[in-house]
DNA sequence: AATGCGTGGAA
DNA sequence: TTTCCAAGCAT
């Protein structure tokens, strides 16, 4: 190992123990399951806005049969307005997977836990780091920008991930088990709250005299420009528009309830979300599955 | 591999 | 006010 990730280990370990959010699903008694419904609200989510119904979940769906037990339509009211609302139908079928593959217990084994619906590469890592304690790339946004300012000097990671990236991530990894996770979830939580990627608060850093991006002066980004997603009159916002209408009501919603100005693409999204199992199609009008 | 997919809060 | 962006995944 190189000087500059032992010296980021020193640092992050001290800075995390004293100062990592004291979020719910980090408590020693935590599940498996806890753990997983934990990631898939936390995907493109703020932990903020992640804690109230995560803690309604656990409350109410326990374990993964529990959650495979419910009607598609509590779970997504359950769901609410943490947007995305395919990750609510995805959590359900893989609690059902669980319960028919795996006997009930989340599976400690990465292939296993990626033929999941809805767990990506960076879920099961951090499936397996933080529910189960084992080494493994975990990989996110936070990480993926502390190591481009700390290790290479510059302000964005870029737009996707190479292999050369997941390999020189990987060199930062501890060898231990134990020391790996803890690594990982240090890491994510600077990446979160210190090392952000609008205003980065380097007078806070732990680690920030090792870091090549403010010993450079914090160049500006000079990679390809990062496209912003469009929203005003999109199809996401006609389906948002759509589903929150539904969530609102246990009776039928006729689409001409709905206030949108394009009735074709109004149609458009209706069709979409039944053809994605967020929605059904009755006589009198759209309804939760 | 580039796109589509929600929502709300901070700057 | 507008813009940016958040513990990604599937196709």
């Amino acid at each position: 190992m190189t000087g500059d990730h032992t010296a980021l280990h020193a640092g992050l370990g001290a800075w995390f123990a004293a100062e990592a959010r004291p979020l719910p699903w980090r408590a020693a008694d935590t599940t498996p399951w806890g753990v997983l419904v934990s990631e898939i609200m936390l995907q493109q989510t703020p932990a903020s806005r992640v804690e109230a119904p995560w803690r309604e979940w656990m409350t109410r769906w326990p374990t993964p049969g529990d959650l495979a037990a419910a009607p598609v339509d509590e779970v997504l009211r359950a769901w609410g307005r943490l947007g995305y609302p395919r990750r609510a139908l995805r959590l359900r079928q893989s609690a059902t997977a669980i319960v028919e593959r795996h006997g009930g217990v989340v599976p400690e084994d990465e292939a296993a836990l990626l033929a999941l619906p809805g767990i990506g590469r960076y879920t099961a890592a951090a499936v397996l780091a933080f529910a189960f304690g084992r080494r493994s790339l975990v990989l996110d946004v936070n990480i993926r920008r502390v190591l481009a300012r700390y290790h290479r000097g510059v302000e964005h990671p870029a737009a996707h991930e190479t292999a050369d990236e997941r390999r020189e991530a990987l060199a930062f990894v501890p060898d231990r088990d134990a020391d790996a996770a803890l690594w990982s979830a240090s890491a994510m939580e600077l990446g979160a709250v210190v090392c952000t990627a609008r205003s980065p608060r380097c007078g806070d850093c732990p680690v920030s005299e090792g870091c090549a991006w403010l010993a450079a002066g914090r160049p500006a980004w000079e990679g390809p420009a990062r496209v912003a997603q469009a929203w005003e009159g999109t199809d996401r916002q006609c389906r948002g528009r759509i589903m929150a209408a539904l969530r609102a009501t246990e009776a039928a919603v006729p689409l001409t309830d709905i206030a949108w100005p394009d009735e074709a693409q109004l149609l458009r999204a209706a069709s979409g979300l039944v053809t994605d199992g967020l929605a059904r199609q009755t006589p009198e009008g759209l309804r939760l599955p």
